[in-house]
DNA sequence: TGGGATTTGTTCGTATGTATT
DNA sequence: GAATACATACGAACAAATCCC
């Protein structure tokens, strides 16, 4: 029950990474309370230093700081989570035309690599595969060298898996692997075209096997009104 | 020299609104020194206060945080600068395909009366000019309605003002009100594609401007390489 | 190199605000 | 609605690192 140690200023970016994969990894789920006191007790800190990594990671979205009422791990509504989503395919888009025709051989070992690891972890380690599932696309940005975006599309995954944590299914996220080949083989061809239009039918098949259920959980009148259509009521 | 005056909970990100304002004004240069206690004593709060609202603000990318050594006003590199732009083009192009034959007539009317400011300011207030221009972009962004996007627009905004006035050629900002009218036009007239097009040459046209100094204040074996050769030398 | 001045890193106490009974 | 318990907001002070002469 050691708690952290670390060089003198380094202790702050540990509490954040330590808070962050708590959370990515679900055992902090959204809605969670974190309060400062109990955190610091934890990793060995004051509170000082959990304050500052709640605010870092509000930053990135993965908190809710409430004023005077603490910090919890975000719950994303439905429409942040499809507004999300949008604008990740806008910068996973320009990851693929970056990355057209541009892959070193290494580069491409690597991500094969990468595949591979998942295609090994499929079916009996679903923590490990919904993780190696996002760094597919972190990786992928990686390599673009491009830093703003790199950090974005890091924070979008991050903040997908809560997204995908509070409204997908179970199980869902097992098929996404051959796509990620596909993705790989369009890219080493230099389709730039075919490479975006793929991770567009990517990204789009985990939002509405995710998002999908928006209609249970939607307004009754909205639920009433197919219906009432059906029963020639109403408009 | 009264210092920040809030209730409970909000001093944090009135301290942060403060520098962040500084900084885009360019009263607080790219490089300048940060430091905590001086900050503290001008605003009227402590250091903690300081220090939360410099983390927030180097997770926006505005403020470089040294460890053990301070923070200073960010100073991005060249490289950075075109990184940035290329991944705020990304955006700014869904952002233009979002709108494009979806703004309300009373949206309409608020971006007309921007681009009036902008031409009421142009030539005899600089600073004004400078602000309005980048806000067109981000009142853009917050017509969208998506979360996501508009944080991050505003971002790369805010962050672009600092690449401005790191490489940009003084009195560079003038020509782009017509820009902002022709962008207007496309949209108002649902022509997503050349409202893209045309907003992909507003920044690139920005990023020429500011980024082309490149070859002057570069490595300097990269300016003798042409004189090289000119003269059949080297390579 | 060395040592004092300055600035950052961190802890913890008190005040204030929120939830609960 | 008041009292109590608990969590957060903020600041003062100490420790450690850095800078400067």
């Amino acid at each position: 029950m050691r708690g952290i140690s670390a060089k003198s200023g380094m202790r702050a970016q540990a509490v954040h990474r330590a808070l962050k994969r708590a959370i990515l990894d679900q055992a902090l789920a959204p809605g969670s309370k974190l309060p400062e006191d109990s955190i610091g007790e934890r990793l060995g800190v004051s509170r000082t230093l959990v304050r500052e990594a709640l605010v870092r990671l509000s930053e990135e979205g993965l908190v809710e700081m409430r004023p005077n009422k603490g910090a919890v791990v975000a719950r994303p509504s439905l429409e942040e989570g499809r507004d999300l989503f949008t604008t990740r395919l806008a910068l996973e888009r320009l990851v693929v035309e970056t990355l057209a025709g541009q892959l070193g051989a290494q580069q491409e070992q690597q991500l094969l690599d990468h595949i591979g690891a998942e295609e090994a972890a499929r079916g009996h380690d679903q923590a490990t595969s919904i993780r190696l599932a996002g760094e597919f696309h972190t990786l992928l940005a990686s390599m673009t060298g491009n830093a703003t975006l790199i950090r974005y599309v890091n924070e979008l995954v991050a903040r997908s898996s809560l997204i995908l944590a509070l409204y997908g299914r179970p199980h869902s996220s097992e098929c996404a692997v051959s796509e990620h080949h596909e993705i790989l083989a369009a890219l080493k061809a230099g389709e730039s075209a075919r490479a975006v239009k793929l991770m567009h039918h990517h990204l789009e098949s985990i939002t509405t096997r995710a998002l999908l259920p928006k209609e249970q959980n939607s307004d009754i009148r909205d639920v009433l009104a197919s219906y009432a259509a059906a029963e020639g009521l109403a408009v």
